[in-house]
DNA sequence: GGTATTCGTGTCTAAATAACACTTATTTAT
DNA sequence: ATAAATAAGTGTTATTTAGACACGAATACC
């Protein structure tokens, strides 16, 4: 026996909904799909899985092709398998989404694939149930990001605490206390001061953080309530 | 053009990982494979899903081919699609994770399948990469259950507040003190007294309670910190 | 030197959490 | 009938955490 000879097969696919933070704004990195259906139309960057590759792998190099990145954060997210998904054939597409530093992607790449960032709240209409599956990413990351210290896959190495508190804010689309929030932030002891300061953004200059690697790896499970030590919890 | 014509298709199951809570443990439901490969290995409830059916569909009719129930508590959990899981051909597996109440499963069935409820300390050597599933389930369990009411989908219609809490000990391992669990418990509001008492488990006997439904639907989604007022967030 | 801008910090109040022990209802045994 | 055993139900206090709130410090620009 090589086969379960009666059972139909599908095509599986990948599609990646990326994220980056420009300073000012949460965006999402679209692209202009480049064959039928629906060519040139928008659409989150994707791929066919391979033969001899699993679908992280698949997700990664999906990410590399458009973004030039290695190592990026990236999570599954959800499978998307109804029948007509996809009109000429059935097609299951299994999402990632992904975070990266806006500053280190490859823009030449992304001109190869007519890629652009959105605005959140200029989202274009996008093919099959791509909208969707935004949507869904949204609402994930704001869930995550309100008990993981996940946004700071959206920062550079370095950045400053009110540059966080920005992301934040766009994120929940929200004005939060910079008093209090800086102070739940630094009580986490992620956060390691460096001795340079961002001048770019203000006249005083704000100082720079780092994360502390180990305790930021530490802490990534953690928070959360109703239990009273839920140790080693995971998403 | 009616396909893509250059790429490869795959097999695609439906695994779950079915949960239940007998008033003392929770338990695992598994069956013995009834045909080849790994024929009568344990393994978890799973099929291929069908020409016309989403991942969805296929997994409530496995649910309902099991146990007999419909409208099972169920979330999609994760994809795992290693090319070389299944030794016979390549299959991706959506994992779904589902809680039944074990007084209404219809015991006839799981005869069928050759079904036994298992310990999580007892769980056997599954087959392909099932034990890995069952291990993710039981953290997003944890981890779910922690911010979220979703034991109750494991407990009938009548519950008392010492069954919960023996539910929620034995899914942490822990001990919980019952004043500060009930309190916390009957301050959601999502608790309603019944006047009969459940006299099977002690001498005193213990009220009953009911969900309220509304409540219940409304703050499914609740809890959480890190952000002041979280409104509208979703798994 | 004055003004405008943004950073950085401290206090007080309210709410939530965690630790803790006794009384009540009922059955069973003496 | 009384006593003993068992599990249910409830209340208080101390500590911690969260949220509201305002001003001084550093610097660039005029």
């Amino acid at each position: 026996m090589t086969r379960y000879s009666k059972q139909t097969r599908v095509l599986v696919a990948v599609d990646c909904i990326i994220f980056g933070f420009d300073g000012e704004h949460l965006k999402l990195l679209l692209i202009q799909r480049g064959f039928e259906p629906e060519k040139n139309k928008w659409s989150l960057m994707g791929g066919f899985i391979e033969p001899h590759e699993g679908p992280e792998a698949a997700a990664s190099r999906i990410l590399k092709q458009l973004t030039g990145l290695e190592g990026v954060y990236m999570e599954q997210m959800h499978v998307f398998g109804e029948p007509k998904r996809d009109p000429i054939e059935r097609t299951l597409s299994i999402t990632y989404f992904a975070f990266i530093d806006v500053h280190k992607y490859e823009k030449q790449l992304s001109e190869e694939y007519h890629a652009e960032w959105f605005h959140l709240k200029d989202v274009p209409k996008l093919i099959f149930d791509h909208n969707e599956m935004v949507e869904m990413a949204r609402e994930k990351l704001r869930y995550k990001a309100a008990l993981h210290p996940i946004l700071f896959e959206l920062l550079p190495e370095k950045f400053t605490i009110p540059q966080i508190q920005t992301l934040y804010e766009n994120v929940y689309d929200t004005v939060l206390d910079k008093r209090n929030f800086s102070r739940k932030l630094l009580s986490t002891g992620l956060l390691i001061r460096q001795d340079e300061k961002d001048k770019e953004n203000s006249k005083k200059g704000a100082y720079f953080y780092k994360l502390d690697p180990g305790i930021y790896k530490d802490k990534f499970q953690s928070f959360l309530n109703f239990i009273p030590n839920p140790q080693a919890l995971s998403a």
